[in-house]
DNA sequence: CGGTAAGCGAGACGGTACGTCGCGTCTTAAG
DNA sequence: CTTAAGACGCGACGTACCGTCTCGCTTACCG
C-alpha cells in the first residue's frame, strides 16, 4: 500500500546529514545541551540552517538523533557467573558514562526525560527496554546455577540497579568509586534468603 | 565575629523579595522551567528586571532559591513499625512529587544536578544529607526490633531507594501505581536474611 | 566599473527599508530625535529590531538616512534679478525649515554636526557644498548684471549668509520675520561699495 | 557656642556644590553631553544623586549650571582701531571655543538651543545679549572715528558674525584658519561703502 | 536527454528574551 | 533636615537565536 517516495528531486545529501550529526555530538561534548545553537551546528557542519530543520523539528531531535547514531548495540557477556556477568555489566556503564560525550549524554536523556514524558519514553522503548531484556537472561542463568532465589524478579532487579547507577552518578554519594559502590547495592539486592 | 554587613543605603525589599519567589514557583507550575523567562517573572511579581538580577545570578540560581523557600523540613513518622514508618515516607514522597509543582520542581533538580556538578552538591547537602541522617533512625529502630539484619548499611538503603523512586517517576516502568512499585523495590533490599 | 556584490543569500526587504525610514521620519517629526527609541521605529515599521541593526549601526546614522531619503535636489531659480533670485532661495530655506520634520531635522543636524566632525563633514559634502556650488552661479549672473562687485567671493557670502540663517533661526534675534531679518542681513553683504 | 542661624537641619554643603559642577564640567569635556550620566557625575564627585537632584531638575539643567559657574564677565577691549578691536574678539573667541571643554560647551549649547525654544532663550539672555550690547559700543567708537558708516545696524552686524563664527567652526568650510577666515567675512559686512 | 522538482548554502526576516545601563524616586542610618 | 549609599520600578539598549522565508545554485530522476 504505502510507497513512502515518490523520489523526485534532489535527494538529500548523505555527507550533510552526518556532518551534522557529528558537529552535534562534538557541540554536546564542548558546550552541552544548553549552551548549543542550532546556529552553530549548522555553522560547524558548513551547512545552512533549512538542511538541519528539513530533518528535525528542533534541538532535542537534533541531539536524540544524534546520540541515537553512536549508541551500540545491546552485548551481554556471559561469564558463567553471575557476578561475573554483573561486573561486566557496571564495567560497561562505567565506561559509557566516563567520556565528556557520554556524561552530557546522559545528563541530557535524564533532563530531558524527567521534563518530557515523550523523551521518558522514547528512552525507554530504544534504550532501556531491550537492555532489561537482555538482563532478564542473566538472572535466568543464575537461577538455573541456583545463585539467587528461584521467584526473583529480574525486571524489579534491572530497574532498580539502573536507578542506583543514575542517582550514584548524580550525587556521587559515598568516597568509594562508582562501581565498587554499584557493585556494594547489588549485593543488597541479590542476597539470596 | 563580626558580620559584614555596614547596613549602608536602602535594604533590599522583603516584599519584593516574596513576590519573585511566588511569581517564579507559580510559573514553574505553570509553564516548566525552560518555557519561564525572567522577564515573565518580573513582569508578575511587579518588580524590575534589575530587582531580581540583583539577587540572583541567573534563572537556575533563583528557580533553586525559590524551591528551597518551599522545603518543608525534614519529618520522618515513627509508626512503630518499620513498614508503618516507610510506608510513611514512600506516600510523603508520592505527595511531593504529585504537583505539578512538585514534578516541575523534580525535573529541575534532576536536569540541573546532572549538568552540573554544583548543583548536585547543592541538592545533596541540603535536601538529601539531611533525610538520609534521619532515615538512618527508622533503620536503626527496625535493627532493635530485629526486622532487619543488624548489619544493615542504611546510607546505601536510603540511596537505593531513592534511586528507585527517582528512575519509578521518570521511566515509569510498572503498570502498577508508584507506591505499589516502590514498596515493592524496597522489600527486596530489606528482606531479612 | 563592475559592482562587487555575489549577492548571496535573501535579498534584503525594500519594503522593510523604506517602511524604517518612514516610521523614523514620523517619529522624528512627532517627538524628536532625544525621545525617539530605535523599538519604537522598529514597532512602528512592523518590523524587528535586527532588522534595523543590520542597517544601520545607531540612531544618529538611521536619522542621516532617513532625512536623506526625502532631501529634495538641489533647485535654484533665475528670476531675472540678484535679488528675485535671493528671496527665492530665503523662502525656499523658510519653508524647508517650518514644518515640524523640518525643524527637527534642522536641530538634529546642527546637533549631530556641532557634536561630530564626521557628520558636519558629511552634511557639508552632501548638502551644503552642492548649494554653495549652486549659489555661485546666482552670484556670477549677478556680475553680470553688474549688481555686485566683480571680485566677490560667492562662496564667503553662501557661508555668510547660512550662517546667519542658522544663528537667526535658533535664537530668533529680532522681532520682524525670519525672512526679512535675514534679508536684512543680506543686503550688508552685498551692498556694493 | 554662639548660634545666630535660625536655620534648623544640616545646611546644603557647599563643597558637594563644587565638587558637583567641577566632576559635570571634567566629565562634559572628556566624555561629551550625551555619553555623560547624572550617575557618573555624582560617583566622580563623590556625592549621592539625591544630592545633585535637589538642586537641578536634570542633566541639562546641571550642565547649563556648570557652563555657566565657568563664564568669565563681557569683557571688550578697547585698541583705538575698530579692526584692533575685533581682531581681540576673535581671538577672544577662538580662545574659548579653542578647548574640548569649550568644544563641548559650543556644541551642547548649539544642540539644546536649537532642540529647544527654551535653552535657546536662556542662551540668549545670559550669553548673546549681553555681548550683542557691548559690541553696539565697538560700533559707535568706530562710527565716531568714521571707520564705518554712521547708519550701521550694530546689533545685526554682531548677529552676522556670531552665525558666521558658529557655521564655521561647525563646517570648517575654508582651508585658512578659523581666525583669518571669520575676519575675511567680517570685512564683507563692514566696508564701508 | 532535457525539464523540473526537490535539496542546497547563505543569509535576511519578524520575533522573544537576554543581561546591562541609566533614569528619577524612595528609604535607610549617620551626621 | 541634609547627606551618601544604594535599592526600587521602569524603559531602552544592542546581541543572540529562534524558526521561517527567499535567493540563485545544483543534482538526479522521469517523461
Amino acid at each position: 500500500m504505502s510507497e513512502g517516495k515518490p523520489k523526485r528531486g534532489r535527494p538529500r545529501s548523505i555527507e550533510s546529514h552526518q556532518a551534522i550529526l557529528e558537529a552535534a555530538l562534538s557541540l554536546l561534548a564542548e558546550v552541552g545541551f544548553d549552551a548549543m545553537s542550532i546556529e552553530a551546528i549548522a555553522s560547524r557542519a558548513g551547512v545552512g540552517k533549512t538542511t538541519i530543520y528539513r530533518r528535525y523539528a528542533g534541538k532535542e531531535e537534533l541531539v536524540a538523533a544524534a546520540i541515537e547514531s553512536i549508541r551500540d548495540k545491546v552485548v551481554i557477556a556471559d561469564t558463567g557467573s553471575l557476578w561475573g556477568d554483573l561486573d561486566a555489566i557496571i564495567e560497561n556503564a562505567a565506561q559509557t558514562t566516563l567520556s565528556p560525550l557520554g556524561r552530557q549524554a546522559v545528563a541530557m536523556i535524564i533532563s530531558s526525560a524527567s521534563t518530557s514524558t515523550q523523551f521518558a519514553q522514547l528512552y525507554w522503548k530504544n534504550y532501556l527496554h531491550p537492555r532489561r531484556q537482555a538482563f532478564s537472561v542473566v538472572i535466568e542463568r543464575a537461577k538455573a546455577r541456583n545463585e539467587v532465589k528461584g521467584d526473583l524478579d529480574s525486571g524489579l532487579v534491572f530497574d532498580a540497579m539502573s536507578g542506583i547507577m543514575l542517582y550514584a552518578r548524580i550525587f556521587q554519594p559515598a568516597t568509594e568509586s562508582w562501581q565498587v559502590y554499584v557493585r556494594r547495592a547489588l549485593r543488597l539486592l541479590l542476597e539470596k534468603s
